[in-house]
RNA sequence: GGCGGCGUAGCUCAGUAGGUAAGAGCGCUCGACUCAUAAUCGAGAGGUCGACAGUUCAAAUCUGUCCGCCGCUACCA
């Protein structure tokens, strides 16, 4: 039976690079897991785009004097050439951009609107004259009202670590113009998060088989105070328009109330872009459907929490059905270098286009997902990337198919041999070789995808021992038909085992594709007789750092 | 400050509901092999499981305190 299975990825911020922390945190996994689902026959719809609004972009583009577009052109462009260069294997990669994202956003906005789960508060923000701008508390520094320090966040001090509200500075400073903010009342529409503390309750504690950290820190959220509702509007003139005028001119919706809505919009272009479109629904009404968010444990309050309440709070107004929520959450950690997050804009750890530079994608694709912080924060380097691929990518798997491709043109003239009678040891291997397929099956459910990868490679490992033990160099002297046998059962293990890492390494697996066929299921099949194997060539290159 | 997490072999990490003498990969040492990108295979060395105290017949696993590190703390998303 398959199931339809959504799989959503954070969307990354067109502001600038993203980088290696990212790729292991959310796009690499996410990819990972879609690709393993639609061997097994399950119906995956993967989405995700560039998240074009919020401040850092404005901001960005007025220190460069360029539009919010160009900005995010710019990256949107760049993200696009790395998915393809990594292998992503999106269904759509769109962004929040686009007018049926404005549609769909501002439709979400109606309904929770005529529900009363929207309303209008005023408010004090401090105000920018020069820039003309309401600053975000990321916007504003100045004298800690608590320990005095001279340049504190607006929203916490790095000195003393208190938190408070930007209004709260002594002689608080813009960031972006270092003029003196004065305080200027606005109005906005709130979203009321606090009617969904129950709701939300209810639907974690039904959860099973999250991560631990992931439902730790809901529930923590939830059980100390709550969910406080939260302005979803700005004075800004870059994001989605309201639906409304009450507000007058000068209002947008705010990027984390929109963004997350991106699932859903993207969900319904794709149906709309292959002339089906309420193919959407087969994954969005649908009780039997799968929903796996991939985002990195940053991430965790906005989908676990906000984004399921915001669902809860359509009812059935869109598509005239209730909404799937999220069914599982499995939000990575922090990839850290040197101890610290990774942050591209302080250049802590690589960007994603050093990695590429550096490593081939398939490397670069098995370092990290080697090192997935699924359970905890996982210190990574350069260095680490390297030997990753060159003692156990390389020295494993690639010298393992090299070995034996290079053997079958010694010994059976480059093509799949007949085998004779199977030894215990034959069996052996290929029982766990198969064995290793169902586990690794079994921990792609769980989404335990550094697990899933070690069987992979303990499966190699064991055809490599079964090469030492049998010794088919020897043999093809001795006794040639026993040599076949034992090269037929060793291509017949690559051919389980290829199917198991193809979800890693789709580069290299096509490679292999082109003779063995695509993988039919997740199963090692039948090796025909006769089939013809070229000659040999490394799948990954050793690097040198 | 509050909340969450982490601290296990040289390195990166697993350790499921406390219970056989603490695991893996890589590295290291020794040996085997030579088909293979000096790759592979075997054996071995290596840890008072951050510290201290407690619960228990029994704790890396539970409790408390402490030390160190990281993240979040709602206007970064």
């Amino acid at each position: 039976m398959t199931t339809p299975v959504l799989v959503a990825v954070a969307w990354p911020y067109a502001s600038g690079s993203r980088h290696i922390g990212h790729l292991a945190g959310a796009y690499l996994p996410s990819d990972i897991f879609a690709r393993q689902q639609r061997i097994i026959g399950n119906e995956v719809l993967m989405v995700s785009g560039s998240d074009v609004h919020g401040t850092p972009i404005t901001v960005r583009a007025d220190a460069e004097g360029v539009t919010p577009q160009d900005i995010v052109d710019r990256y949107h462009s760049e993200f696009l050439q790395q998915w393809d260069q990594l292998g992503i294997s999106w269904d759509l990669y769109t962004t929040t951009g686009t007018s049926n994202h404005s549609e769909v956003t501002q439709q979400m906005f109606l309904s929770q609107l005529d529900k009363g789960h929207i309303d209008r508060r005023k408010s004090e923000q401090l105000f920018d004259e020069e820039a003309k701008r309401f600053l975000p508390d990321r916007y504003v520094e100045g004298t800690c009202p608590h320990c005095g320090s001279q340049d504190a966040r607006g929203d916490q001090c790095d000195q003393c670590g208190k938190t408070y509200d930007a209004i709260e500075l002594l002689d608080p400073r813009s960031k972006m113009s270092s003029s003196t903010p004065v305080l200027q009342e606005t109005e906005h529409f709130y979203f009321r998060y606090s009617d969904f503390n129950q709701p939300l309750g209810s639907f974690l504690e039904a959860k099973q088989g999250w991560r631990n950290h992931v439902i730790n820190f809901a529930m923590g959220w939830l059980r100390e105070e709550g969910l406080l509702d939260r302005a979803i509007t700005r004075d800004l003139d870059w994001g989605i328009k309201l639906p409304v005028d009450d507000l007058g001119e000068g209002k947008r919706i705010y990027v984390w109330y929109d963004a997350v809505i991106g699932y859903l919009s993207a969900s319904k272009e794709w149906a709309e872009s292959r002339g089906d479109p309420d193919r959407w629904k087969h994954w969005w009404h649908n009780p039997q459907a799968r929903h796996v968010y991939f985002i990195g444990k940053d991430n965790i309050p906005f989908h676990v929490l906000f984004w399921p309440a915001q669902l809860m709070a359509v009812g059935k107004d869109i598509g005239g059905e209730e909404l799937h929520l999220p069914d599982d959450v499995p939000a990575n950690q922090y990839v850290t270098f040197k101890g610290g997050k990774a942050s591209a804009s302080r250049g802590v750890g690589m960007t994603i286009e050093e990695g590429l530079k550096r490593f081939q994608p398939d490397s670069l694709r098995y370092a990290l997902a080697a090192n997935f912080p699924e359970q905890a924060d996982t210190e990574i380097s350069i260095e680490e990337i390297a030997r990753r691929v060159n003692d156990e990518l390389v020295a494993n798997w690639g010298n393992l198919v090299n070995r034996v491709i290079s053997m079958t043109h010694k010994t059976c003239g480059g093509a799949v041999a007949k085998p004779g009678t199977y030894s215990e040891e034959d069996v052996s291997l290929l029982e766990f070789v198969d064995r290793s397929l169902e586990e690794s099956a079994g921990l792609f459910e769980s989404v335990e995808l550094r697990s899933a990868l070690r069987k992979g490679m303990e499966a190699a490992q064991a055809a490599n021992r079964y090469l030492n033990a049998t010794e088919p160099w020897k043999l093809s002297k001795t006794d040639p038909e026993r040599a076949k046998t034992v090269l037929y059962v060793a291509l017949s293990a690559i051919n389980g085992i290829r199917v198991m890492l193809s979800p890693f390494l789709p580069f290299s697996s096509e490679k292999l594709n082109e003779f063995l066929g695509e993988p039919e299921g997740w199963q090692r099949i039948q090796l025909p007789v006769g089939l013809p194997i070229p000659k040999p060539e490394p799948l990954f290159e050793k690097v040198e750092i």
